[in-house]
DNA sequence: TCTGGGGTCCTAGGACCC
DNA sequence: TCTGGGGTCCTAGGACCC
């Protein structure tokens, strides 16, 4: 038996714990560069602003009805997300954090009454961390998802379904469209429909061996879970990540080799500092640069990717990378509007046995260099100390995205934490 | 003027093997 | 006309997730 706890409207709800003054007051919270809604009160919603959107389409609603606006902060949303994973944790000693804001927990070792262990959790979240949640329960993490959508839909539920009564599942089921399903995503749901599955509960009850023919075993799988056979078990959850990806949009159009160069150097010391966090080290990396989709000149973009002769985690071997790829991917003349960089082939340090014609002669030494890197990051702030290919933060303003509305970092820097008077 | 970032998994098809 | 059978591995691209 499994619970899926779930953040209401995450990122509003964050926002809202150190300005409880906007508790029923339209707020939304926008993407990097301050480009889409990307989290949406339930008062932003009824405005009809949408998932995803861009905000200069609703410039006038916002205006209209003077919704509150904040740039992401995610420093912010991850501090939380932690504090809740905690509270989770005294609740089920097996948690698996699916998200910066869903956790599942195995209730399997609880026999009380599921419905009130649920409100004990979404009490002592709300109470702990500030941020309200709503809790689906159920055999299989799908009808966990379906059950969590339902509760935060029907207001009588008061923020917690079970549905581990199979009766009380096909009720549930049948008032959920299929679209809604986890794992069925627009393409999936377009072919559903024609085929005249449109509940999730039509779904269910669809044959899993003929499905798996016509889509794919994912199909199967959602299926055969819906109709509450467990196939994404707590032990069959991943294992350690297998990219590192940074990359950003840029505030302003990046034209010059310069300035790309600073760009790219800034993710690869993110993405490093990512990968020895892991204790991952990466065999490959990618770095990319291209023009803006939108845009009316025709589109531009080019990568270029360097297998490494040994795995590394070190900063300055990504660095190597970085100008061998400008060489490929720079090109003058040209409005540059993202950037990034992506390692993979990642393999546990742990696990890695240096090439025997290894070229890394004083590898202790770079090992203590990049922990001291990330020491003094960690400790002093980010950008502290940083490779000169970076550029200074004055020559980083230039393209960094733009996040003018982000409130501050009240649970992670003392300089930002809350004064009560 | 203005459109995010970071992930996972599956499949088809090509290259190559005996 | 006719052209085996059975594999593995890799990659690009699609679909999905939050």
């Amino acid at each position: 038996m499994y619970a899926l706890v779930d953040g209401n409207n995450f990122f509003v709800s964050c926002e809202r714990v150190f300005r409880p003054d906007l508790a029923q007051h339209p707020t939304i919270v926008l993407s990097n560069n301050d480009g889409c809604a990307i989290a949406r009160s339930p008062e932003a919603k009824a405005l009809g602003i949408a998932m995803g959107q861009p905000v200069y389409q609703v410039k006038d609603i916002l205006q209209q009805h003077n919704v509150a606006v904040f740039s992401a902060n995610f420093i912010l949303y991850g501090d939380l997300s932690a504090r809740i994973v905690h509270t989770l944790r005294s609740f089920s000693p097996h948690v698996h954090v699916y998200s910066i804001d869903e956790s599942f927990l195995d209730l399997s070792g609880y026999d009380g009454d599921r419905t009130v262990y649920g409100q004990a959790m979404r009490q002592k979240i709300l109470k702990w961390v500030g941020v309200p949640t709503c809790v689906g329960i159920a055999p299989t993490k799908t009808l966990a998802k379906a059950a969590n959508h339902l509760a935060k839909r029907y207001p009588h539920t008061q923020g917690v379904l079970d549905l581990s009564d199979p009766t009380r599942r096909q009720k549930a089921l049948a008032l959920m469209d299929v679209d809604d399903v986890w794992g069925i995503g627009r393409k999936l749901s377009f072919s559903l429909k024609l085929e005249g599955i449109k509940t999730a509960l039509d779904l269910a009850n669809a044959n899993p061996t003929h499905m798996r023919k016509r889509y794919s075993v994912m199909m199967e799988r959602t299926i055969r879970e819906l109709a509450g056979q467990d196939c994404f078990s707590m032990e069959s959850a991943p294992g350690s990540r297998k990219t590192v990806i940074c990359s950003r949009s840029f505030g302003e159009p990046v034209t010059s080799a310069a300035q790309l160069r600073q760009a790219l150097s800034f993710f690869v010391h993110r993405a490093g500092r990512k990968l020895r966090e892991d204790g991952l080290l990466a065999g490959c990396i990618t770095v990319y640069a291209r023009t803006s989709q939108f845009a009316k000149e025709p589109f531009y973009g080019e990568s270029y990717t360097l297998n490494l002769p040994e795995a590394t985690d070190d900063t300055a071997a990504f660095l190597q990378a970085v100008e061998a790829g400008l060489q490929h991917i720079f090109r003058p003349n040209t409005n540059f509007k993202k950037a990034g960089i992506c390692l993979f082939d990642l393999t546990e340090r742990q696990h890695t046995q240096s090439s025997l014609f290894s070229t890394a002669r004083n590898l202790s030494e770079r090992i203590n260099l990049m922990g001291c890197l990330d020491r003094l990051n960690r400790r002093y702030g980010d950008n502290t100390l940083f490779y000169g290919s970076t550029g200074t933060q004055k020559d980083r303003n230039v393209w960094m995205p733009k996040s003018t509305l982000r409130s501050a970092a009240y649970t992670t820097n003392w300089s930002d934490i809350r004064k009560v008077i």
